[in-house]
RNA sequence: GCGCGAUUAGCUCAGUUGGUAGAGCAACUCAUUUACACUGAGAAGGUCGGGGGUUCAAGUCCCUCAUCGCGCACCA
């Protein structure tokens, strides 16, 4: 068969490797991934309803895995199909300094490739180190969200450590500062010893371990026996409590008892009452250690106890016993296990479950220590929003149905994280971030968006947590604090937030409450939470377990467009993706079938074009018109209701099962032997059809859908991407 | 301990307000140069996790149990 008419390109098998990158220059040189170029050109109407959507910045400690790809192609999808409605869309990308994650990966480098520590470098030197790194990461992550084909508006690119976000950061933190909600304390924080940093509660995670519970008396003449995992803190109680309702113990309520010799250390030890002493726990009494507990320490101030350090920041014991000091605190625990095993004090040993706290990010163990520290008070009544909390301001939020969150099952995670909220750290003990803008000179405290002037202040040495600014991105992307700024006025509250559901209290609560309490509106009105990408059978996809699933690999093995849709297809919102690749490949085959359609249509059509004012259609096609129509109703209702999964399953069926199979089987019938008037009508019917699949198709595989919309002969064409979606 | 989710074909998932179970992938049989082998046609595959209940009718609603996953709390 010979086919002069159509470009001999459609006569080979699709080729993603050849077009994807000409096709996101095409793109890219267009300019449409901006709204500004898109109402410039009369693509986009400037009163038009707007879309935006800030993209989850990635943090800068080195590449995209499968997951970011799978965030990329759903927003994507979500922003190609506004844009394609004719809304003034904006996704706006940027990347995430990410504190303690990028330095603590930068320290491993530097110890790694050459034997040093931060400290060996000095804070500026080694902030040079951290920022090269950052940038080679943040090219590597731009160049891959391009592969993915992400119509991001790069024009509009941000970082959440650059100047003009630094100047948010400021601006928000004196805010806070003059309105009372920051606070310095000194209270029990949680101490990361391998970081040497404050972590706040949500950057804690379980492990859990077995441990140890031991069951023993301070001394011979002690009556009250107690348990415990943490036998070295022992050193450091001050008191024991008991309910004040157990009988067994009320005699000794209100005595103090001295213990002379507790492996090496003087103890003085009161007996008090405290509701918070469950008797069923253990012996039912529990020795108060303030220092190094959280319930001790607030026990120790209800009962006017004092406090006593017995550790310290590298985890050692400070005590000046010569069997204690500055050892370890686990070598100490069973140095002391032994010692009350000799003095025949230890009554019992048990293997017992345990949730062991470490630090998210470094792994190390949580040592709770007494610490001066920057809060966030979640629970102070705030004038300028009717006297509500932030606690309050970011229940109402979601409460009101002003910010709707699918699946709405999250919303009870939410509420329940915020019911049990305590006051939020914001300082660290890390070098690369925000410095926290508070100088000091003496006793005199000055807190400033810019340095105090005069001479001898000294600014904080500590930085911000990572989400402090990440707190501030959906208003500190478009020009806050300037209130005039033109992207802050016409895309805030932005429309949709799009990201995982693991990071819903870090990220999406904290946008909720700096967007509430700064501008006294939500950041966004719709969160759509996605799950975590696994492997085929389910596993969590990871380096050490060697089935992570590079998208860049496998989007050169099968196409980008083919990762996409099976990143899409069969995963609701909030579940898990299970990736193989037997699906990729499938939607690789897809990618071709309608390449392959294609080839047929135009070679079967010759040189007509489609002509939208043809009326002679003959009843068969009439009604695959209305079947059709049927369709794209269907299918955009559900892309209104994000429901994806749905849409690209429809659309993959409809143009395989329905119209290649049968339609197209049928049209050669048709061609053969139909009359003149059926040819003709037929002809323009898969010309439509084609065109429309295109269309539909094109938010889920962006590039094989404007590489054959570049092949179909029309008059005046647009690139696809602004085309208008077919109703 | 409290709460949430899942459990449907070998695998991954759909299944709208209750009306006799669907798709993709894989496997199976056939076709062999067709727009397309990155193909087509066909057949096979399920007491919808177990038990109980409501109903004329339950994959769907209610109760209960089990297994898996997750969140929170506890973790002296």
């Amino acid at each position: 068969m010979n086919e002069p008419n159509i470009d001999p390109k459609l006569l080979k098998p699709y080729d993603p490797k050849e077009t994807e990158d000409r096709i996101y220059k095409l793109w890219e040189e267009s300019g449409f991934f901006n709204p500004d170029v898109c109402i410039e050109k009369g693509i986009t109407d400037k009163d038009a309803e707007t879309f935006s959507m800030v993209l989850p910045p990635p943090n800068v400690t080195g590449t995209l895995h499968i997951g970011h790809a799978s965030m990329l192609t759903i927003e994507d999808i979500m922003v190609r199909f506004a844009r394609m409605q004719g809304k003034r869309t904006l996704w706006l990308p940027g990347t995430d300094h990410a504190a303690i994650a990028t330095q603590s990966k930068v320290e491993k480098i530097l110890e790694k490739e050459e034997g040093k520590r931060k400290t060996d470098l000095g804070r500026e030197e080694f902030l040079k180190r951290v920022n090269k790194f950052a940038q080679e990461s943040h090219d590597t992550i731009i160049n891959q969200s391009k592969k993915m084909g992400a119509s991001l508006d790069w024009s509009r690119e941000a970082f959440t450590l650059d100047d003009k976000r630094n100047f948010a950061v400021r601006t928000a933190f004196k805010k806070m500062y003059d309105d009372g909600l920051i606070y310095r304390g000194h209270r029990i924080v949680n101490w990361d010893p391998k970081g040497q940093t404050v972590i706040s509660d949500d950057e804690i995670v379980y492990e859990e371990r077995k441990a140890k519970f031991y069951t023993f008396k301070y001394g011979k003449d002690f009556p009250i026996s107690i348990s415990t995992t943490r036998l070295e803190t022992k050193v450091g109680d001050v008191a024991v409590a008991v309910n004040p309702t157990d009988e067994r113990y009320k005699e000794f309520v209100g005595k103090t008892y001295i213990i002379e010799d507790f492996c090496g250390v003087k103890l003085e030890i009161k007996v008090v009452a405290d509701n918070a002493v469950e008797k069923e726990f253990g012996t039912g009494a529990l020795g108060v250690t303030p220092a190094h507990s959280q319930i001790d320490a607030e026990i120790a101030i209800r009962h006017n106890l004092p406090t006593k350090q017995v550790i310290n920041e590298f985890a050692k014991m400070t005590v000046e016993d010569e069997r204690i000091l500055n050892k370890k605190t686990t070598e100490v625990r069973t140095i002391i296990a032994e010692w009350l095993k000799n003095e025949g004090l230890l009554e019992k040993e048990e293997e017992v479950d345990q949730n062991v706290s470490t630090a998210e990010r470094t792994g190390g163990i949580i040592e709770p220590l007494p610490k001066l520290q920057w809060f966030i008070n979640v629970n102070k009544p705030i004038k300028d929003r009717n006297d509500k909390t932030l606690k309050e301001l970011m229940l109402d939020a979601v409460r009101s149905k002003g910010i709707n969150i699918i699946p709405d099952r999250f919303e009870k995670i939410y509420f329940n994280w915020i019911e049990n909220l305590r006051d939020w750290c914001i300082s660290r003990q890390i070098w690369y971030g925000h410095r926290i803008p508070v100088w000091y000179k003496g006793e005199e405290i000055y807190c400033g968006i810019e340095a105090p002037k005069e001479e001898g202040w000294i600014q904080d040495e500590d930085t911000l947590d990572t989400w402090f600014s990440s707190g501030l991105w959906t208003f500190s992307t478009l020009g806050w604090p300037d209130l005039n700024a033109p992207d802050f006025k016409t895309y805030h509250p932005t429309s949709m937030l799009e990201t995982a559901h693991d990071i819903i209290f870090f990220w999406v609560a904290r946008m909720i409450l700096m967007s509430t309490y700064i501008l006294g509106v939500v950041p966004f009105k719709t969160v759509y939470l996605q799950g975590v990408v696994r492997d085929a059978q389910g596993r969590k996809m990871s380096k050490s377990l060697g089935n992570a699933m590079d998208p860049l690999e496998v989007s050169g093995k099968y196409g980008t467009d083919a990762v996409r849709m099976s990143l899409i297809i069969g995963t609701g919102p909030g579940n898990d993706t299970k990736m193989s690749e037997d699906k990729i490949r499938a939607y690789k085959n897809y990618a071709n079938k309608l390449w392959n359609i294609t080839r047929f249509i135009l070679s079967s059509t010759e040189k007509i074009k489609f002509d939208e004012n043809f009326s002679n259609y003959s009843e068969k096609d009439i009604e695959l018109k209305k079947e059709r129509y049927e369709l794209i109703v269907e299918i955009t209702k559900e892309m209104e209701e994000h429901k994806f999964y749905l849409v690209g399953d429809k659309i993959y069926q409809y143009t395989w099962s329905r119209f290649a199979d049968i339609i197209l089987e049928e049209s050669k019938e048709i061609f053969n032997n139909g009359t003149k008037e059926e040819i003709i009508s037929r002809k323009q019917f898969l010309l439509e059809t084609l065109n429309i699949l295109l269309k539909v198709l094109h938010p889920f595989m962006p590039f094989v859908t404007e590489e054959i919309w570049s092949l179909v002969p029309e008059d005046n064409k647009k690139l696809l991407m602004v085309e208008k979606w077919p109703q």
